[in-house]
DNA sequence: GTGTATATCTCGGGG
DNA sequence: CCCCGAGGTATACAC
């Protein structure tokens, strides 16, 4: 990784136009190619970047920088400051527990702790428009489209509404009902599920957690 | 901003958890407080952050960084590689152009670009779900919701219906037709637009810009 | 490659 | 503070 402090002004055109006028910044450029921009603030996001695969000319006062999508990021270099660079090598990466795909699993493993009766028939279940999170089957043998997120909020029930909308279309489906299942629930997003008759259902993360300690423990 | 170069493992508590072994990593510090972890790759992201405002104490082999919301950054160092400090003074910020409030605003200037006969009634027309982009009337005195984009996908077409569910509750504006505008509007927006009988239009950004010129040119 | 969904999204604006 | 919407979103994953 290879750190610049310098003062420079920025362009960037491509998606949109961006400009940086000049100022003291650090410029950033990873193993990989890739090119941020950072001020002395503004949380971990860069001014200005491109991200590899791209090229990075360097002339006497200024560094170019394209891709391949005809996007160009122009560092102009009034004033190097420092530079340095380290040798890092392959990082081993970030091990994250508690995302939707966890909680999810955790449902996936005993639909009941969403609603009695429930019985799991898949995971991911592909309508023409996306991936149902579960498809269940209830006690009545009726089917039962379940949306899982972290955090449930008015776009997560939209989701849910297409997937429905589409999968009652199908004959073997007909009838199919939606159930809205989150860690949290934000008002306005069961204000528009019930408008919906979409069922809304919280649960807690690490009490599914326990149950499941807790069944491992009987074996 | 202070860089240091260190050999650590870091761990995450909070809105999940997270965990990456021993590496050799950035550590930035803005002027702020925030603090990223960097790795060698993976575009301008962090590997791990916290955001400021937060309380960073560093203790002999590591840093603990706590903020309001209860959640913990650890980081500890195993070897201190190189440390550096720059001032950078406030950053100017930057000026972007061609994001979708421009393109609001031509279309603003003059609707008939989007559809003739259309006059503005006004722009951000509030709902008590969110605003809307342009509430028009149409030749016949019929409202018209325009929701503006820069790429019109499936997540615009779902924002405009909401819009119009509403807005169809209100009696000055009830029987309102939607137009979704965009510079392209993929085919899946399309064909739910159509399913709801919502118009599309596409516009082209330069064009409007060179028509706003021409008006100007008349004056 | 496109299409879809997720994210410790980040960031800014308005109430 | 929350809510809402935009983003050069980035990123992963399925088709």
């Amino acid at each position: 990784m290879r750190l610049v402090i310098a003062r420079c002004s920025v362009d960037y055109e491509g998606r949109l136009s961006a400009h940086l006028p000049s100022a003291v910044r650090l410029l950033m450029v990873k193993a990989d190619g890739c090119v941020a921009i950072h001020a002395d603030g503004g949380a971990y996001k860069p001014l200005n970047w491109m991200n590899a695969p791209n090229r990075l000319a360097e002339h006497d006062d200024r560094w170019i920088v394209t891709n391949s999508k005809g996007e160009t990021l122009t560092i102009v270099i009034e004033e190097l400051i420092a530079e340095t660079a380290h040798e890092m090598g392959v990082d081993p990466g970030l091990r994250k527990d508690g995302v939707e795909a966890h909680l999810q699993e955790l449902l996936a493993a005993d639909p009941t702790t969403i609603a009695d009766g429930l019985i799991l028939v898949r995971r991911e279940y592909p309508t023409d428009i996306g991936p149902v999170d579960l498809l269940c089957r209830d006690a009545q043998g009726r089917a039962v489209a379940v949306e899982v997120k972290r955090r449930g909020e008015i776009d997560g029930v939209e989701q849910l509404t297409r997937y429905l909308e589409r999968m009652d279309r199908d004959p073997k489906l007909r009838g199919v009902r939606g159930i809205f299942v989150a860690q949290v629930i934000k008002p306005q997003a069961k204000v528009l599920a019930a408008s919906r008759e979409i069922d809304c259902v919280e649960v807690d993360y690490d009490e599914l957690r326990g149950i499941e300690s807790n069944e491992l423990r009987l074996f």
